[in-house]
DNA sequence: ACCGCACCCTGAGCGC
DNA sequence: TGCGCTCAGGGTGCGG
């Protein structure tokens, strides 16, 4: 679920109850999908650290610890990082128990799309250095250079990660409303001035949702076409639809975000 | 290089 | 109540 807004959230959230503490246990589940690092190896290697600071890059969240090492996590569709947690709760795969003797730190993930990884002090990650320019700081002439040769639709686009770190789903739907840029498009056909629109759409609606404070208590009515196929649109009152588009739902207003934004009736008006 | 698809895992909601 | 089905906001890896 989490796409960018609500893991920038959850970092400035779980910043506050990690920042400076000493790392004194590491308690997890037995190994799983989620750890790309076993959980013996990381409970030691964490055992006795200080964190640094908590980063992020795209949906990923990085605490930088005091040896130079890094511990990725990723929310995954139904992760969690916090501290209000249940030891030994169901779907518990992380508990970080600190010297201060102060609240624990939880990492939950019920569906376990969600990775937990350390990285040593210089380590690359390939996941990392996948990732484009943040989302939250889209600039149109980067995102345009980035869809030269991308026939498929630009809603699949821009749910690639190399293209935009940090968009998902919902907010790729969004942000195309806003840009009135139908999903359908092929990448490469958007102009720069639709590629400039469409970046600062990208910014916006990933802004607005942090400042809302982004997460599942989010309320529908925030959200401007995703979910909502069949009701009207806000713009025109027309019916939205719903197509999938790269195995996703799509959501957009066929009169609003028309298949030729450059097509005849825009060129009509120059 | 790009694209579509299968797959990873669990729970919620719905019709019967 | 229970069963079986569909759906869900994540990413990777594969073959074409």
């Amino acid at each position: 679920m989490p796409e960018l807004p609500e893991v920038e959230v959850t970092r400035r959230k779980v910043a506050r109850m990690l920042v400076g503490r000493r790392i004194a246990e590491v308690v997890t589940t037995r190994d799983s999908y989620v750890f790309l690092t076993r959980p013996a190896v990381l409970a030691e290697r964490l055992r006795g650290r200080r964190v640094e600071a908590l980063e992020r890059a795209g949906k990923y969240l990085l605490a930088r610890l005091d040896d130079g090492a890094r511990l990725l996590v990723h929310l995954g569709m139904t992760g969690e990082l916090g501290g209000d947690g249940l030891p030994g709760e169901a779907h518990t795969h992380v508990e970080l128990r600190f010297a201060d003797g102060g609240p624990p730190v939880f990492f939950r993930d019920v569906r376990k799309f969600g990775k937990v990884q350390l990285l040593a002090a210089g380590e690359r990650s390939a996941r990392l250095d996948r990732l484009g320019p943040d989302a939250l700081h889209a600039r149109g002439a980067e995102l345009c250079a980035r869809l030269v040769g991308r026939r498929a639709p630009i809603k699949a686009v821009l749910l690639d990660q190399s293209v935009l770190a940090g968009v998902g789903n919902i907010y790729a739907d969004e942000a195309l409303f806003e840009a009135r840029l139908s999903p359908l498009r092929p990448a490469s056909s958007l102009t720069p001035a639709e590629c400039q629109r469409l970046a600062a759409a990208v910014r916006a609606v990933l802004r607005r949702s942090i400042a809302r404070g982004a997460g599942y208590r989010e309320e529908p009515d925030d959200f401007r076409v995703y979910g909502r196929g069949g009701e009207p649109c806000r713009s025109c009152r027309r019916p939205l639809r719903r197509v999938v588009v790269a195995q996703r739902s799509t959501h957009y207003c066929p009169r609003c975000q028309r298949a030729g934004a450059r097509g005849a009736s825009a060129r009509r008006r120059e």
